[in-house]
This record gives C-alpha cells, structure tokens and sequence, in this order.
DNA sequence: GCCAATTCAGGACATATGTCCTTTCCCAAT
DNA sequence: ATTGGGAAAGGACATATGTCCTGAATTGGC
C-alpha cells in the first residue's frame, strides 16, 4: 500500500460517487488516498482495524480462513463498496482477510476522526446504513442459496454472473485475476469437484474449456440450470427510504 | 396479532432495553405494541413491510422458503432484535418469514413515521447500525460456519448453543418450541440425516435420546468435536465505538 | 530448444448427504 | 380396550462431494 498524494484525485472520486455530504467539511482533512497492486493485503483477518476503506476503483476479494486452513472465498467487489464498516461500529477485530485482485484505489480514513467528526454526521450514518443493509442483502442470498442448492447449480449462477456485465460469452480462467480455485473457493467447494461439474457441463455444451479458461457457450441453459438464482451484485439504486 | 392497548407496559419496554433515545418524543406517539401467539407469523417472505418490529419479549424463528418449497431456518432470535430493518433501509420485499415460537411482545412502528420524524435522529440510525452489524456479523459466521463444515460439526455446535443458557444439560425435543426437523433446517440438511448424525452421537455416548427428546450428556464431547466454532448468539456489549 | 518446477485435469476411492419408503410407536377419538 | 392417523426413527439406495494421488500440460530459466 502506498499513499496516493493527489488531492485532486481525491476530490474527483468524491464528486464521482457523491460522497461529498458522506465526508463533510470537518473529516475531509483526514481523507487520504491509497493504492494497492494486485495480490496486496488490504487488511487481514484477526487483526485490529484502523481504518474505513472506500474502493473506488479496481476489483478486490473478500475472503475467510478457517482454523484448518481451508479458504473460503465471500465475494468479489467493485466500487462502490465500503470496508471495515461493520468493525468501525461494532469495535470488533477484521472479521475478513481483503485482497486487491487488481490495481485498487480505496480513500481511507482513520476510525478515530469517523468517530469525532461523524458520529453525528446522519448523512455519514444514513450511507453505512446503506452499504450495510446491502451487505446483509447479499450475504443473506448467499447463505440460503449455499445452503439450499448443489454445486451444479450454484456454478451456472456464478458464471453467469462473472459474465454478464463485461462482454458477451467473457471466458474467466487463470491468469484472469480471478482463478479456478479462487472460483471452488467462493462457491464452497473443492476444486476437484468444481472440474468434475465443469466437465459435465462439457458433455451438456454448456460450457467449453480452452488452455484453462472457461467459455460460456450457452448461457439459457445455464440459466436453465440455476433457475432465477443469480448471485446477485444487487446493486440497489440506493437510498429510497432514507 | 393482537394490538395491546397498554401504554405502561411499553414504557416499560423502552425504558428496560434504553430506547427511550432511539424512539424521541416526535416517534413516541407512533409506536405501538403488539402481542403474537406461538405459530403466528410476523410478516410474510416476499410482502411489502409496512412496520419496523422491535423484538421485546419471546422468541422468535426466521426462516425463507425456496421456490422448490425448501425450507431453512436462519436463526431463533430472543430480545433484544429488530425485524424489518434491512427492509426499512433498502426499501425493498421482506426477506425472510418471521414465526412466534412462543408469546411474543413486539413495538411496532410504521415506517413512515420512523421516516418522517427518524431520518435524521442520529441516535436510531446508530442503534439500527448496531443491530444490522450485529446480524450481519452473525449472519456472515454462519455462512462460513456451514460452508465449511460437516453436518456433524454444525449439530454439536448447535447443541451446544441452545443448551448453554437454559438449565445444565437441557433437553430438546419436539413440543419444546423447536422441533426436530426445525433444528434440520437450521443446520441446513434433512430429516433424515439429522437422525442419522444424533445416532452416531447416541454410539459415542454424547447425548441420548429419549421420547423424541435430545439430551445432552457430554458437553465437553461435543465442544472437541465443534472446535471452538459456536453458533454466536453473540451479543456484544455494543457502542463501543459509535 | 530442453529440463525442472509448477499448475492443471482427471481417476479411484471414501465419505457425506439426500430421497424414498417402511416400520414402529404414541395418542386421540370412539 | 380398539383402531386409525400421524409423527418419529431408521433401512436401502442413489447422488453429491471430499481426499489423495497420478499423469498431462504449461511455464520460466538456462
């Protein structure tokens, strides 16, 4: 990690999310830049936190280890997207190990002056509220979708959500930032049964594999397959209520 | 649910859990306490909310029902809890059914009050904070929890949890409010598995069975075989930061 | 271009878990 | 007490998934 000295960087981020009422005139002093490169540590499970994170630009990955050492994968973000928010009010240690997986900016800003300047700030409040909620909205599909389907299932909704935003049938493979395991990963299973499933999904021609990447050939099957359950980036368009 | 037309008795609730600061003077008048029976729902997975719960006396279960008619239990939740705050923030469905499993006592609050005369109360906007962090906290371990472990690991885990409160080595059976196959789709698997994993147990004499009823008879058993990974009802002492 | 080291795909087997169905047991209504 | 219904436990089998290991493929360094 490395401070970013550009405050007009800074200030162009700001406007570019509105966080202008978010950050208010007293914590703007405290706002600082940084950047990370792909495969930084943004912060590590376990340990105290310090700062509130905003990424504002790259991809990272959320992720937990178990006391065995197995490596479970919560989720991938692009901004706009808040971490350390849920440690800031609870006061408790980094619950999650993040990793940039690309070139990341993130505005950061110390606990202690979120806490002075912002305790009162509802503005402040009002869009933790927010980033929280969609958190929870989130992690709460996620859960039940883990828990209530198999991995054949749960594999068609994650390549079809990896791939429907960027371009057409996107391939995803290993030096694509994010890796086959890093996939067995986030859907909670081995990497040996993830190439099982995707060998089925071969025969199907639902997919095929070139040099380790994996190209969607027919995504109607695969939402077929997943029914209606997308993982869900669920991007609320924010703020109706508050 | 029944309106309970007692004004002291929710005063009474305020002032016991300290919500006086969170509901100020212009709420007041809008909150009103609401009485359930066990079995009642609370509100209905995929309706529009109208009010804002806040959990006072009883316990309750939240479950979501898939599209192929699964059911899973994601907690039993006692006081202090709020239902309908994700919702509140986000605007969006309800998520999740709410079920009394015994008498239950809730405030309730329109949402449109809470907006009308909340959206600026810095002090209820950093008590839903708490709460949703809180859910959220206990909602991401249980997904890595269930994830990441076996059946087997989940129950002794389970059992563990609901028997630590109550009395020495509580029972758990089927007309104690939480039923077997409750506690199946809590843990996340059948009926019949369950069975299948309360049977080993039976074998290496870590609980017994009698009448449909689940007795606990090695505590320490059951924690070398959840290692240290507790279903948190993990209330912390909150505000510590904000 | 060749080799060692690393990554990747898949085989073989064991285990975990789900589904369906049968059996047993309890209780309530008669 | 008798009986029918339904919950509770378990048997039998199929499927999903994990672990370990091997062989193939790829890459970087020389």
């Amino acid at each position: 990690m490395k401070e970013i000295q550009d405050r007009e960087q800074l200030n162009h981020y700001l406007r570019a999310f509105q966080l202008d009422s978010v950050f208010h005139e007293p914590l703007l002093p405290h706002l600082s830049l940084y950047g990370f490169e792909q495969g930084d540590l943004i912060c590590t499970q376990g340990q105290a936190p310090e700062y509130l994170y905003v990424l504002v630009n790259g991809k990272i990955k959320i992720y937990t280890t178990s006391s065995e050492g197995k490596t479970l994968v919560l989720s991938f973000k692009t901004p706009l997207e808040v971490i350390g928010d849920v440690e800031y009010v609870r006061g408790t240690p980094i619950l999650n190990t993040v990793e940039a997986v690309s070139s990341v900016h993130m505005i950061g800003i110390q606990y202690r002056w979120l806490h002075k300047y912002g305790k009162d700030h509802a503005p402040l409040l009002r869009f933790l509220l927010e980033i929280i909620t969609q958190k929870f909205y989130i992690k709460s599909n996620s859960l039940s979708f883990n828990l209530m389907h198999p991995v054949e299932v749960r594999l068609a909704s994650y390549l079809l959500s990896v791939t429907s935003d960027e371009s057409d049938s996107r391939l995803e493979g290993q030096q694509s930032e994010v890796s086959l395991s890093d996939a067995a990963n986030f859907i909670g299973t081995s990497y040996r049964h993830l190439n099982r499933v995707i060998r089925q999904f071969c025969n199907k021609g639902l997919v095929e594999r070139d040099k380790g990447v994996i190209v969607v050939k027919d995504r109607n099957g695969l939402s077929a397959l997943a029914g209606h359950n997308i993982y869900e980036h669920h991007r609320g368009k924010g703020g109706t209520r508050l």
